[in-house]
DNA sequence: CCCTTTTCACCTAGGTGGTAAGAT
DNA sequence: ATCTTACCACCTAGGTGAAAAGGG
């Protein structure tokens, strides 16, 4: 899908106003919305998977450009797995009206459990080719695959700090690198930023739907030792 | 070791006059070069062993640059490997002054064998984190790990082509990027350049020095596994 | 005969979820 | 009971020289 940003296209410095952004692997990310997107977060740092990608098209060619991500607290709710209730059936009523629940009568879900952590340091991170030439971001796929998330509130690894049972929604930026001498009064104009929701998911330590672990498995070639049945190519 | 500049230190940018470099792992280059250094090129591509690495200093570190390397031909011969005159002995007549032969009486050894080929198109590798801050380059190591030497004429992969069984010398340059309108003006002033006379080689597609096999496998930890004695950390 | 190419076993390096133990 | 951590087998991805086959 497509994503513009929040305020509009008013006010923007001509090196950014045209800027659009693809997002890639779409159809897997919405399979994976659809079941509620969870992303393992361990102390060391784990990958995103899928790998937020996209296409981008729009930039001046020989202008300079930074990209970078950063993590949008989706509400202010805490969550937990399971029944709620005792088993005597799923709790609908906690749910977040905008996730997935699907298979909720069927098993367990997601179940509000109180008000949110202190947000973590909001950290971002920049594309690590970063500055480069409109041409160069627009000649191939981006792909933030060096990105890492981490529940560790220490980390000293520059990785991306989540709460653990917290939903997030990832960000995507486009900063026109300003030659101007005072380009700080400019930096408001200077930027775009891209949301896509069928990229938000539940950060968690483990996996709690069993179906988001056999799409992993069935989706990340480095989780094909966990397949038993035979491959379709 | 350390090395400047051939033209001395005249004329040259204020951003890059007092660059300098310092070649990493010198012992194990040094030991090398005592055998003869060979590095093996294939059509596909391979890394150089021991990789070229450098330590920097004297940048300005605000000021953008550029850091690659070439490889100029040491003389204008080709080489071959062994007796060259039927066994009767060693030919020390038609060895290169320059070349190492220490063990010239106890196997085979490097024999001049005719006029260079053609030099190939002289590729340059730029190192792939250019352009970056001097600030950033001198914060660490800068290692030249990505580069592949190729004896393929036609490759497309931008990898370094070299005719095998000729000698070669590393050259690594540091350019500033200089922003004023018309830099193409001043662009010989605006490099240093660094040779490092203990990394030259011969380029092979097999190694022929069976001693350089040995040490390539004793310090490359991707050979471990041609290891035979106990080891040594 | 000398050099090059291809294939291979064996490594390094690091990304997977499973599992069991640990923490609260 | 629920969530977290540490370790593991099993992958991907790719860098080694050995050995055999290929080419002039």
């Amino acid at each position: 899908g497509w994503a513009g940003e929040g305020t509009g296209a008013s006010g923007k410095n001509r090196h950014v106003c045209h800027a659009a952004a693809r997002l890639e692997m779409g159809s897997l990310w919405e399979e994976f919305n659809r079941l509620g997107t969870e992303m393992i977060v361990t102390k060391a740092g784990r990958r995103m998977f899928p790998t937020f990608q996209v296409k981008l098209s729009g930039l001046d060619p020989l202008a300079d450009y930074v990209l970078l991500m950063d993590f949008i607290p989706l509400d202010d709710k805490r969550y937990r797995w399971g029944w709620g209730n005792g088993g005597r059936g799923p709790d609908l009523g906690v749910l977040s009206p905008s996730l997935p629940c699907r298979y909720a009568f069927h098993s367990s879900s997601w179940l509000a459990a109180g008000r949110a952590e202190p947000a973590a340091p909001g950290r971002v991170h920049f594309h690590p080719d970063s500055p480069a030439k409109g041409a160069q971001w627009m000649r191939q796929i981006v792909s933030f695959d060096k990105l890492k998330l981490t529940n560790n509130l220490l980390d000293d690894n520059g990785h991306i700090i989540l709460n653990s049972m917290h939903r997030y929604q990832p960000r995507f930026h486009v900063v026109f690198v300003d030659p101007r001498r005072d380009s700080e009064r400019f930096a408001h104009q200077n930027f775009k930023s891209f949301s896509f929701p069928e990229t938000q998911f539940m950060a968690v330590t483990a996996y709690q739907n069993h179906r988001i672990t056999q799409l992993k498995i069935a989706s990340n070639p480095f989780a094909k030792g966990f397949r038993d049945g035979d491959p379709e190519p």
